[in-house]
DNA sequence: CTGCGGTCCTGAAGGC
DNA sequence: TGCCTTCAGGACCGCA
């Protein structure tokens, strides 16, 4: 599923292929996955890609941007030319040079928002915490934000109002490289793990975007030309259940439920 | 305020 | 073969 790594990879590959393009127009095949008024688009050329979160910012050369959000089978894909929708295409951009972005998404739970700069600063990424690859991102901060919750580790890891961009695969990637176990209470969390958590973020998430973001058996990510990118094949728990932990202490991955999501980790090196 | 669980949505996979 | 159930999960919503 389209985590930072993820979004990160799509705005990547994608800005080369579409700054500078005009929109001529929009499909909106699925209404209630488009959010704003497609006019204000029209006519505009793409300044920009930019990103928050997990959330990409398509700038145009007016007040308005397009926000996509891609949730966990959301798909973004650049078509040079005679694109026919398919059965899951739920949006497309027009551009006047004949290339299209395709807005695909099998479970219909990601969107796109047409929204002008006042709003994003006002309203859209005010809930949003910090990004976890950038300067604000400290030990400092990660230790103030861990202390004051008695939250398990993996959900305060999730929660994008403190850090932005995590999802469940990373989350779980994250504590086992940290040797934190999933259900472990923020504020539990010794000095020393704390300093471990705050760099293994930061180089996981790296990791996953020099990967091109994961592919996962179940996800729907793929690059903008389609291609898969190639983190899941560096999984070290996520997906892993039943195997032995690649630490080589012996013990085999183990699978929980938290929060209803999947948690994968090792119960001989994760304390 | 927090925390928990239901909800959205589809297709794949597993059970009988 | 075919039908039914379960699972995947980010963000939001309502309730206790």
């Amino acid at each position: 599923m389209p985590e930072l790594p993820e979004a990160e990879t799509i705005r990547l590959k994608l800005i080369d292929k579409i700054k500078g393009l005009t929109i001529s127009g929009l499909n909106i095949f699925e209404k209630k996955q488009f959010i704003g008024n497609f006019n204000r688009v029209i006519g505009s050329k793409i300044a920009d890609i930019q990103r928050r979160g997990k959330i990409l910012i398509i700038k145009l050369d007016n007040t308005f941007n397009i926000l996509v959000h891609l949730k966990m089978s959301g798909r973004l894909l650049f078509h040079a030319k005679l694109f026919k929708p398919l059965k899951h295409t739920r949006i497309i951009i027009n551009f006047v040079n004949g290339s299209f972005l395709e807005f695909n998404d099998v479970r219909k739970f990601g969107w796109i928002k047409i929204v002008d700069d006042q709003t994003i600063n006002d309203t859209e990424f005010k809930r949003l915490g910090v990004e976890p690859l950038s300067g604000e991102f400290t030990k400092k901060y990660l230790k103030t934000i861990l202390l004051k919750s008695s939250k398990a580790i993996k959900f305060i890891l999730l929660d994008q109002e403190k850090i932005a961009g995590i999802g469940n695969i990373y989350a779980c990637e994250v504590l086992f490289s940290a040797g934190i176990r999933p259900n472990k209470p923020g504020r539990n969390l010794s000095d020393r793990e704390m300093n471990s958590l705050h760099k293994v973020i930061v180089s996981v998430l790296k990791k996953g975007i020099v990967y091109g973001g994961s592919s996962a058996k179940d996800g729907g990510y793929v690059q903008p030309d389609g291609r898969y990118g190639s983190y899941q094949e560096h999984f070290l728990v996520y997906q892993r259940e039943g195997e032995f932990c690649i630490n080589n202490c012996g013990e085999r991955i183990t699978k929980i439920k938290m929060g209803g999501r999947g948690t994968f980790y090792c119960s001989s090196c994760q304390k």
